[in-house]
Parts: structure tokens; sequence; C-alpha cells
DNA sequence: TATGAATGAGGATTCATTCAT
DNA sequence: AATGAATGAATCCTCATTCAT
């Protein structure tokens, strides 16, 4: 009934945090219809008054969570070291993304509800935007010095290699639910999972290696 | 205040579709949670009771969606032809699939519900479950034949393939809006589309050739 | 605790009614921010659900109100006969007003509220609007007569003859409380109302006659 | 997100002052229910907490609102003078109370509220009944003045005269919003406005004439 | 088959007020 | 004297669902 977290006293830091932890794994179980600002509330141990106090209201709270996602993508992101050949810097890009999305389930199920709300709460945030420029800037280098090294095709840009990426990747993880039960296997654990990090892997390097044909 | 759709009276077969179709296209617009029975009721011209009398209730309404989305899927992946050369026969599946989603915005809303909800309508449904066989067998045919003829790599299964291509094209089109929003272009527009699809003609028909040639 | 109406049972217009009357109450005694909803809804004897499903809103609730309590001016005065020599119409006018307001008190807390909230309800009515000109003409045909009989003086249309003499009652009768306090004397007894009323009656009279005379 | 006012910092005069202004201009506007602590605290441009500091609570605010108009009315009526001809000393009362209120929007507002209240917050306060005692023997001092020198008849007291002046008055300014929409005619303006202050003065100046009949 | 009326639980949000500094 | 943080009880309103016809 009630929760481990003490009564947060005095220290707006961490109420502000707590609810924005609360929230954003209510909003990845259940939409952002589907969350209830009062067990958000009971969950992270602040009263419920402090959402409006500190969020406005549901939206401003979905919002900041969205914030914080792309805050945390651009601060994971800049761990980031390409610097390597070619081949191995790719290969990292996509263990690093592989790592990113599936060790935060709650990211994909909170874009959903971002795109099911078009973009929204997104639109109004301008810190969102700001990351995206040196994000770009990494891999574009990435891409120009394979391809000048003769060992990317050209013709790829960041946003076709990203989301050639992130889709394969985003696409399996956020709908392992239906894909398993059409395709009545388990695609959930932990060896489905290996197999299919490897073969992003794999068929990363294989779409952007030059082709003798073109 | 009413609708301008007629009432719809004593014909059950269409009342139950026009419920099903107003369901489909509230489901897809806000979620499981956010539609509303009522907005439902009414746009589909019927009377909100008659949502109870066929569907039971809300989440069998779901599920019928659901089942729906399917049985259309299989319908129309049965006129999905794959007899020709390995290289234009996948070609046709891609463009098969592209063609699929991008004409059904809904099922992607609708499939990223149902995995927000654990699967839940999906999995006490028995007719989905059918539907898998020949369409994998399908796919498979293909696989073997591209792999006996020599321009298909071995060790990619049809659930393999169909995720990879299925993942680039639904995330792509599903996370459209915060994608262009982030890279701050526009990935919904016509010419940002096809280029996309023939993206991933290329970059499938490069994931699956065999290795021996890069 | 609970209300001495019987639940009403599929009677619509019964329960509309009721929940009319119960709104008329209370927003006479609390205002319309005051007035609670949940109150009317106990008091009325309906389900709070009702309240909305008849009048959509608070507001609208307000709006129904004030729009019953023109209608029901409306039907009283058409029971006003001033078909009488000018003076002694005259004074069943004043008779008429005073019976009007002094047995209706719930009536001037309401115009009050309506007047503090900027006239929005009562605007977006045409109903209201309706009721104005058949009153106004009854009380200019006794003004001409009055004029042509020579014992009313020229120059007092319908609207100042009315504002004067509602003015009076209106302001004895809605600001009884606090004339009361400050004036030390109880002005909400019989014996103060009867000698208001006759002094309306008195001054109306006074104010109307020709200027000849004085 | 602040308000423009500069934070007024240590100077409780000026504090207690400000609250109050921005009290009366809200309860004014919505009423005592629909005045928002936090919004006269933002309008004030002080901390919500000084609110319960100076005024104890917001029935205490409002009482402290109300004082302060009677206080003014005391201060104002002070500078009337009726050292004239009964005949102009009644036309300068008039002036007084029309120039009072309808420079005074606020006071009506107010003044309403707390009849709908039942006059709870005056009955409270000592110093609002002290201000009546000079108020009326002014104006009996004229009534007496004007029966002696045979221009005004006898039988009407202070109490009387204010009601029906002040009645006039307080219900066309009150109600001017749902007068001008149910007469179709706007009594909001400055032309309106100055017509029935005339209309005032000429109806009080007869009302009060000796009449030959009595 | 179809419908208007009715319901109770629960939804987000607001409010006046108090605490700790 | 002044303030930001915190609270719990309401408040308006909505929802999925059922009843009676």
């Amino acid at each position: 009934m009630s929760q481990d977290t003490p009564p947060v006293t005095r220290d707006p830091v961490r109420t502000r945090a707590q609810i924005l932890g609360a929230a954003r794994r209510a909003f990845a179980a259940q939409g952002l219809g589907g969350a209830r600002v009062d067990a958000i509330a009971e969950a992270s141990g602040a009263n419920k008054r402090m959402i409006y106090y500190y969020f406005s209201d549901k939206e401003g709270l979905f919002r900041a969570v969205l914030e914080s996602i792309y805050e945390e993508l651009c601060a994971v992101a800049a761990t980031l070291d390409l610097d390597a050949p070619p081949d191995a810097a790719l290969a990292r890009y996509v263990d690093f993304v592989w790592e990113y999305y599936s060790t935060r389930p709650e990211v994909i199920a909170i874009l959903n509800s971002e795109n099911l709300h078009g973009g929204r709460h997104m639109r109004g945030s301008e810190r969102i935007r700001a990351l995206e420029r040196p994000f770009v800037d990494q891999l574009d280098g990435l891409l120009e010095r394979g391809v000048a090294a003769g060992v990317f095709r050209p013709g790829v840009d960041a946003m076709t290699l990203h989301v050639t990426v992130v889709g394969m990747i985003y696409f399996f993880l956020g709908n392992g639910t239906t894909l398993s039960i059409f395709f009545g296997r388990d695609l959930r654990g932990p060896a489905a999972r290996e197999a299919w990090h490897a073969h992003v892997r794999t068929a990363t390097a294989m779409m952007i290696a030059p082709t003798g044909r073109s």
C-alpha cells in the first residue's frame, strides 16, 4: 500500500527527481492516457499536489519526462567514442544503440506515446532540438571517414544510418510481445536478444559496404 | 448534436462493421486508454449500447479490431506473389511491406498499443496465430530458393528477414513525428517517404547478399 | 444525509426539473462559484452524472436556471393586467414587481451572480431576449395612456420606469442584510417590508406625476 | 512567470495595503467564493503566506476589504457639504451618491457578495456600525430643514431617502449588464449613464416634493 | 435489434492553509 | 517580515457500463 521511499521533506531537488522517476515508469507502463496521477504521486512518495507544483499538469509532467529522456540520451551519446577504424567504430555505434534501448525499455514506450500524440510535447521543448547537432556530426564524421577509406559506400547520411539501425532494434524490442505471439517463439529471452544484436551488427555492416555492382 | 450518419436501423452486419471501423480509427488516434466508448459510438452512428451488444466491452472491441487487422494482413499477404527470381521476389516483398504499412498508419499505432498492454488481447485470440504459418512458409521458400541459387547468404530465416524489413519501415513511419522534430527535417512528405522506401529495398538486398562478394 | 425525494426512475422530465430546482436554490444561496455540483445532485435526488447529461456542465446548468427565471418572469408578467385608469394601473404594476421579487428572493441573488460574471450565460441565450418585447410594449402602452390623460409627465419610457421601480425594490430586498446592519434596524420583517412597498407605490406615483402641480 | 511588482521587502504597511487592494479587485471580480488566494497574492506582489500573516484567513481578508470600503465611504461622506438650500442640498446628495458608486464599481459587487453570505463578515465588525450615525444625522438634518421650509413632504426619513436614491443608482449600475442584454440597448456607455444620473436627480426631487393631495 | 436514461467509481485538478527556514 | 515547499480535502467532470423499454 505505501512505498519504501521515505517522506521527502524539504528537499525540492529530490522531490522533483522522485516524481519524475515515478512518472517515467508509469508513462512507460500505461501510456500518457493510462497513467494515473494518483499512482505516480504515491509511487514517488510525494504529495499529489507537488506534481502540479513542479510540473503544472499531467502533460507538463510528460513533457519533463520526455526531456529527461533526450537529455540522458545526449549524456550517454557523449560517452560514445568513435575514434577507431570505420568498421570497428560502426560496430561500436551499433552496440551503443543496442545497449541504450535494451537497457531502457521505457524509452520505447514513451516515444511511442509521444508519436501517438503527434509530438505535441516535444515540439514545445527547445532543449530537445539542441541535442541533435553533436550527435549527427559524430555520425557524419564516421561515415565520411569510412567512405574516404573505401570501406563504406557513399550516399548514406547520419539520419539514414541511424533510423536503419534504431529501426531494427526498436521494432524488435518494442514489438517483442506481438512478434513473439505471432511467430510462436519467445523473442524476449537473452538468447534471442543476443542473436538479434549480432544480426543487427552484421546487417548494418553489410548494408553499408561498398558494392561491386553499383 | 447528432451525427450525420443515418441511423443504422436493423442492419446488424453494417452496424457491427461501422462500429469496428470507428473503433479502429479511435484506437489508432488515442490508444486503448485514450479512446472513448462514447466517441466511438457517435462516430459509428450507432447507439453506445450496441457496442456492448456486439463486443461485450471495450477490451472486446479492441480485440476485435486487432483481429480485423491481422485478418486483413493475411488477406493482403495472400495476394503477395513471390514467384519470381529471388532478387526480384525480395524486392516485391519489401514493396509489399512498405505498401501495407504506409497506407495503414493506424496499424502501427494499434500494434504499439497492444505491445504496451503486454499482448493481452492478442494472446486470447486463436485466429491470429493461425495466420502466421502460410506467411512464414512463403518467406522461407523464397529464402531457400535464394540460397540455393547462390544469391542469398544462408542463416537468415523468415522471422529475421521480416523483423529487419518491417523494423526499418515501421520505425520510420511510426516515429516520423519525433524523428522529424529531432532531425529538424520533415520525414513525412512524399519525397522523404519514397527515398526511404528505396533505401529499405537497397539495404535489404545488401544485407542478404552472399558475403563472398563484398 | 439523504433527501426525501424518492429516487427518480425513468422520468426524464421530472429528473431534469428537480435538478433545475435544486440548482436554483443552490446558486441563489451560494452563487455560481460557491454552489457545489455534488450538493445540487444530492438535493435533487438525482445522480450527479445526470447533471452533466442534461446540462453539459455547471455553467450550462446556471444558464438553464437563468432561462427558467426569465421564462417564469414572462409567464407571470403575462398575467399582469394593466387595463385600468393609468394611476391604478401604475399601482398594479408596482404591486406586481413587489410581489414578484419579494416572493422570489433567489432571483435577486442569481441575477447578481450573472452580473458578476458579465452576463456570460445570458448572452448566449436567445430565449431570454425574446421575452422583452411584449413586456416593454405593455409598459409603453400604459405610459402613453397616462401622458395622454394628463396624469403622467412625458419623457419617461418603459425602461426608465422599470429600472426605477425595480431598483428601489431590488436594492431594498437584495441588500436587506447589510442595510439592516448599517442602519441598525431590521428591514427584513413584515412591517418594514410592507412600509417599503407602500413607499415605492407613493414614490413612483409622485415621480411620474406631471410637473405642473408640484 | 513572476510579477512585475517589485518584491515588497520589509515594508509592512505597503505590503498590507497592496494585498488589500488586490483583494478588493479580486473579490469584486469573482466574488468571495470565486476569488483565489493565490491570485490575490500574485497580483499584490506579496507572498501568499503574508495574507495569512496579516489577515488570518480568506474570510478575514474579506472582512478587511469590507471595512476598508465602509471607511472610505465615511471619509468621502465627510466631504459632503449639505449646507445649502434644501433643494440644492438634495441634488448635491444625489450627485454624491452617484459619484460614489459610479466611480467604484467594485463596491457594488462586494456588497452583493456580503449580502449573499448573510452579512457574516460585517456583523463581526464594530467599526462599520460606527460610521452610520453621522451619516444619518446629516441626512435627517437636511430632511428636517426641507420640511420646515415647506419644500419637502414630511414622513421621509434618512433611511428611506437613502435606500430610494441608492436603489435607483445601485440597480442601474450593478445590473447594467443584464439590463443591457434584456432591453437590447447599452446602458453602460457615458450617455446612458449621464441620462440616468439626471433622471435620479429629477425623480428624487419629485418624490420628496410636498403634494397638494396628502 | 435498438435506444435514452441512469449510475458509481474514479479522473485530473484546485483550494485554502500550514510548515520549516 | 518574508518565503518556497508541502498538504489533504474538495471540486468539477468523465468513464465504462447497465437498466428499462
